[in-house]
RNA sequence: GGAGAGGUGGCCGAGUCGGCUGAAGGCGCUCGCCUGCUAAGCGAGUGAGUGGGGAAACCUGCUCCGAGGGUUCGAAUCCCUCCCUCUCCGCCA
């Protein structure tokens, strides 16, 4: 959520980056509202002044058992007054807020002005492809001839996208989650936390999904309660409604959670294999920084999610999206994404963001700066370090061998029992 | 799930029969004094949000005592609904 004072203040290059982003929110009518809600508050406000100060002084003539039947009859009707402008307010208000929850973030200047992911440069590549002697397969062959993905058993027990690892499969989603994690928390100095997975309403409009992303969350029947659809949400809440004190920024946390995505609108997209589920497996990462370095933290956060990938030794690019990419929330987003010699393209497996104060304003996470005065919003980030199932695809389809077995990668090992090859 | 108690400022904790309590007192924090240094002591200051005025320091209105409604001229204080915490019982991994 942007500040009510910049939109109002900044209109028209509201306009400008809304047409960047390629959205459409109607922002005709904010002016009006604007000011009209404004101008019933100041005539409201008056009339409260008035109420105290003659609250008072019926107060004191009580006191002194003095007759107050006079001003009692007028307050009646201010109040009445009031109640009524009260009323007028807070339709203004809902309607307001409805606005601005609607409204994007700003990009930052950095982010290229753009109409699609096609737009998005290359900051960087690592590594390089796999030199395979053979047609390299795909993951969902790979797998399935291995016996540790089974498609057509996870759409038995639930439907589709959703998958049944086995044995070495299995043991290898945990083997990334583990290593993942120990990565994060003894190299990189984040605190690892373990969430709840299902949220409120409150929480899911704290980060953003709500109210404009309603379709892609799977909702518990009967209550206000949601799938987490990324760990982002529970641990960017931690600090809701609270104010950090300067000297505790910035804040690092990883976190492991399993991820729920309806994918609407999907259909049709990624249909085999492991690429869209809607349910997967992730480490996210989460920093609370404050606002003078948090586009550093944000390389620092990208350099940790990178890292895994290099540990794994595996090829990858970061892009830096443009802004008809980029997210709702975002200011900047780098995606990583992942060389997939069995389909010859490469794929997101993280997306690493600076909100700025947009997620913090909605959630009402506040600091104290150093040098005193008024609270301020943080700034939040975060990033996959990694999309835990995109992260073993990658695996079975950049190790596999020409026998369909696939090596497992050496800093894996460790967490595999010893074992070097699935087969 | 049943019974009871409770939710007040960064933290702890008072708030009597509704009015002079945005909130006593303490802790913490900031500044000053004192001290060879530290501690102690003394003095002063110290919530948030949102409007208006001012170049600014600052002045000023309104709102906020878990959330939302209600009663009343007036509510932290009374009533209703919901949420959360604690204790006991029940159930349970």
């Amino acid at each position: 959520m942007l500040d009510l004072k910049f939109i109002r203040n900044n209109l028209d290059s509201i306009e400008q980056m809304l047409q960047n982003r390629n959205t459409d929110v109607d922002l005709s009518e904010f002016r009006s509202i604007d000011t009209k809600r404004r101008q019933l508050l100041t005539e409201v406000e008056g009339l409260k002044n008035k109420r105290n100060t003659c609250s008072d002084s019926i107060a004191l003539l009580k006191r002194q058992k003095e007759d107050a039947s006079a001003q009692i009859a007028e307050m009646r009707e201010v109040s009445r007054e009031i109640k009524q402008l009260d009323a007028q307010i807070s339709q203004l208000d809902a309607q307001l807020d409805a606005l601005i929850h609607m409204i994007p973030n700003m990009p930052h200047e950095s982010v290229p002005v753009g109409s699609g992911e096609e737009d998005n440069p290359v900051v960087r590549t690592w590594g390089e492809r796999p030199s395979l002697d053979f047609e390299p397969q795909a993951h969902w062959t790979l797998g399935e001839q291995l016996g540790i993905l089974d498609f057509e058993r996870g759409a038995k027990i639930t439907g589709a996208r959703f998958t049944l690892y086995r044995g070495a499969g299995a043991r290898l989603e945990r083997a990334l989650i583990n290593f993942m994690l120990d990565e994060h928390t003894t190299r990189h100095g984040y605190t690892e936390v373990l969430p709840p997975f299902i949220v409120n309403k409150t929480s899911m409009t704290g980060t953003g999904q709500l109210p404009k992303f309603a379709d892609d969350l799977f909702k518990l029947e009967g209550l206000d309660y949601y799938l987490v659809p990324t760990a982002e949400v529970p641990v960017t809440n931690i600090y809701q409604n609270e104010i950090l004190e300067a000297h505790e920024l910035p804040v690092y946390f990883t976190a492991y959670t399993p991820c729920f995505r309806k994918e609407a609108g999907s259909y049709g997209k990624d249909t085999r294999g492991l690429i869209r589920q809607h349910q997967f497996n992730k480490v996210e990462l989460v920093k609370f920084a404050a606002p003078d370095n948090s586009y550093e933290e944000l390389e620092k956060l990208l350099a940790d999610a990178e890292s895994i990938l290099q540990k794994l030794n595996i090829h990858y690019q970061v892009v830096n999206l443009c802004t008809g990419d980029l997210g709702f929330s975002a200011s900047k987003t780098y995606d990583i994404e992942v060389w997939l010699p069995g389909q010859g393209v490469f794929r997101e497996i993280s997306s690493c963001s600076n909100f700025e104060d947009f997620q913090a304003r909605r959630a009402n996470i506040r600091y104290r700066p150093k040098e005193g005065g008024k609270t301020r919003y943080v700034h939040t980030l975060n990033g996959s370090g990694l999309a835990v199932g995109r992260t073993l695809l990658a695996i079975l389809e950049n190790y596999q061998q020409e026998d369909g077995s696939v090596v497992v990668p050496e800093v894996l090992r460790p967490y595999m029992g010893g074992m070097e090859v699935i087969r």
